[in-house]
DNA sequence: TAAGAATAACTCAAGCTGAGAATAACCCCG
DNA sequence: CGGGGTTATTCTCAGCTTGAGTTATTCTTA
């Protein structure tokens, strides 16, 4: 058994065959009214032609959450201000030895969550991007451990919905109480009561402000104009907005 | 602007500095009635004398969280059916190009929980390893950005408290509410209300089952014996045990 | 044996939730 | 232009959970 002193002492890294690290993005969007991830078809081997998550290699003088929005920035044409608008935090990190077989490969996942973005391929040199519907991703094989990735930050987003505002960042500056529902349907997958929704929402403090404003239309197939809101200053959600129980992921 | 494909193509880790990643633990557990995290006091350069986390490269052919599991093992000297016993969860990824003196190192840190352990020294070659009040951690200065990572740890682990039956992990095998409670107490910083905590322990499915035994005596002090309880099945409670709302981390 | 301490159970008011319904504004179609 | 259908917003109400305080009971220590 050897101690982290004498360990680091007698190690030097540049002798052991050579690592690198990654930073892969989950990036969701809400279009058409699905969840959907950002993909990226590979062009070289390994895993030419498979589907994987934009991402990777962090460049030596980089940070790691820099990176991330490079790539993905990289693959959505996106900057400026729609940019600086989409939300990354570190998902976590992957490094089981054989996940890529050229080499050690260590992948540190973000999670990216922005309001309805354009086709990836506008402004943007990755023809072979495009947002998939998370219900499609059954059917679609993803490279390296990429869907384990994806698993984890949608079940990421889904518990960040319930006790931060994160839904305000699927949707634009101004918004309705049913923008918002609309979010949560979306992402959780089954539709909520809307009087009670309504109420949580205004009753949670710094969830949203009122703008004072209203919609100019009613909804495309009737209803009254809704108010406008914009997200409030709030960063942790209390009471949290919880999702129905769901008995079989508790045991 | 260039593609993953393209940017993976022209690019040959080898041709960049190396970088390296280690797995740092954060080991929390609960002695003479406080909160303690591990820590080792470095012999060599950079940061000689600090005191750091335990934590050492990945091995070429090592899983990250084996790794994790290995450093901690090597440090407490603990092993076997102990071991066995501690959680280790995935905490976060840390590498800003500056952290480490020598050359770019990540850091992909990991959260252990455990019951009452023995003083490190016991069993491990490490002299000048020792467990901290987190309450003393404000009086001394750790290595590298170690500090920052203790504290994502500290709060990873109250939060974890609230929807996980995480605190059974600091318990022994039986324990009793009062037990329990104290580790709430404990981790959060503040006492409860020992009623309301004891209804609410025995209403959330699964995170605890009665044994039928009791304790042998009453408490030091005098009471009655207490029921004993081991963990039930639950891996989430719900109704979550929230901590009391806290005004100041909310906005 | 008396005092003090802790477990466990109970009470009660206040707040929050789920479900359903009422009201009113607004769209589209005929 | 009028009616039917749709949606935003507000209410109601019963049931559940929470915070705070109290009570009965069992044990330890002095």
């Amino acid at each position: 058994m050897v101690n982290e002193q004498e360990f680091l002492a007698g190690y030097d890294p540049r002798a052991y065959p050579a690592v690198a690290v990654t930073a892969d993005v989950v990036a969701l969007t809400i279009r058409d009214g699905e969840l959907q991830v950002l993909l990226i078809q590979r062009a070289a081997p390994p895993f030419a032609g498979f589907w994987a998550l934009p991402g990777g290699f962090v460049r030596p003088e980089e940070d790691i959450a820099a990176a991330a929005r490079r790539e993905f920035a990289e693959e959505t044409g996106l900057g400026g201000e729609p940019l600086r608008r989409v939300h990354f935090e570190q998902l976590a990190s992957y490094g089981t030895p054989e996940r890529d077989p050229r080499m050690r490969i260590f992948s540190i996942a973000y999670l990216a969550f922005a309001p309805d973005l354009p086709e990836p391929s506008a402004g943007s040199d990755a023809g072979d991007a495009q947002w998939l519907p998370v219900t499609a991703l059954s059917t679609r094989e993803l490279a390296f451990d990429h869907r384990k990735i994806v698993e984890d930050g949608l079940e990421r987003a889904r518990s960040k919905l319930e006790y931060t505002p994160l839904a305000t960042r699927f949707v634009g500056e101004e918004f309705t109480i049913a923008d918002l529902r609309e979010v949560y349907e979306t992402v959780w997958g089954h539709a909520l009561h809307a009087g009670n929704f309504h109420r949580k929402v205004l009753s949670v403090p710094g969830l949203v402000e009122g703008t004072g404003a209203t919609t100019e239309h009613g909804g495309p197939r009737g209803g009254p104009r809704a108010r406008l809101y914009r997200a409030g200053d709030a960063r942790l959600l209390h009471p949290a907005l919880l999702r129905p129980a769901r008995e079989e992921t508790v045991r």
